[in-house]
DNA sequence: CACCTAAACGGACACGTGTCCAGTTTACTG
DNA sequence: CAGTAAACTGGACACGTGTCCGTTTAGGTG
């Protein structure tokens, strides 16, 4: 995954970046680059080598949460039936967003970066999946794909706290109504 | 509609900067607040007042496109039945966002803020209109109101050009089949 | 082992946003 | 018409992000 021949002092710097990234998100509230750079004893420079946008390094920090979601696709799949699959997953999706808000649109700009270089990443190849299933089975509109939900759901990142319980989990039901194939 | 009791001058003020950000926007195609405010012969506080965020300063600049807009969902509704009338505004509007996506962006960050503000403002109400008119006919599904159509198409803002021809319109189309009532 | 080169480093710097506050102007009041 | 409180003004300033570039160093070469 990592880019052959990369120079060790790198490797470490990048690890400690990142160690010094998650000290900070779980002291401090605010995450400031500058001080992570700091922290981590390395350069702003260096730093934005290593992730070019504060999304990329938080992102990468989540990484475990990530694959969490991303695993927990096939186990859905396993036991539902594609639609409430998509749907369970989708409320996960939601239950994360809401407590780790700033994690989630870092994650989504991570997701969408990914796209841009003509990967689906992870999390697109967890949501083709599971909307592929659905697809096979005739019960979810042929003509979407994970891009689609990924753009549709983003609403999450802008839903107030206050309004989250009312908003959050019905504005999903609507969006899976219109990915479900009518008949 | 505007405060009771504004100081002569600040109106003034107010209106030199609004001409000021036109000016700058045709021109260049930085909008940097700070130029603005210099062109304008005001302090920067002066058009942080006026203008909380560079987003409020935007959607005052192009009020006059919203109001058009808003214009619009009558008429579409005078012509067509709810439904079709509610596409064509959404297309509408999409049209609108693809041109001047950096003014969607304003535009949408001002209507949630009205919303903040508990006042649904002329585009809530415009959408509030459309809405009303599909649940009469029960063509639309009484428990979705404007907020949540405007955080659904928010999507468009986060649209690469590249692929805008490819997504927008199918997006508007799934997202306004969650929303038929399906019988 | 000395040398070389490209990758990696780090921190100063440029830039834009938004805040703050001391001084000024306005419009009302007696 | 002078006095006064509130509203307005303007620009310096604080802050965070991201860039740039001269310097350092890893790791291979003869």
């Amino acid at each position: 995954m990592n880019a052959p021949r990369r120079r060790a002092d790198a490797t470490e710097n990048r690890a400690r970046i990142l160690q010094a990234a998650r000290e900070v998100i779980v002291n401090a509230n605010e995450v400031r680059l500058n001080e992570i750079a700091k922290r981590a004893g390395v350069g702003q420079g260096t730093l934005y080598r290593h992730f070019p946008t504060r999304e990329a390094l938080l992102a990468e920090v989540y990484r475990k949460d990530v694959d969490d979601l991303v695993a927990a696709a096939p186990e859905l799949l396993a036991e539902h039936e594609p639609l409430p699959a998509l749907a369970g997953w989708l409320d996960r999706v939601a239950e994360y967003a809401k407590v780790k808000r700033e994690v989630f649109a870092a994650v989504e700009a991570g997701v969408w970066q990914d796209l841009s270089a003509h990967s689906l990443g992870p999390i697109g190849e967890a949501l083709t999946t599971l909307l592929d299933a659905g697809k096979a089975e005739g019960v979810i509109r042929p003509d979407v794909d994970a891009r689609d939900i990924i753009l549709l759901i983003g609403y999450l990142t802008r839903l107030e706290p206050a309004e989250w319980d009312a908003r959050a989990h019905h504005l999903l039901r609507v969006i899976l109504d219109g990915l479900r194939r009518h008949t």
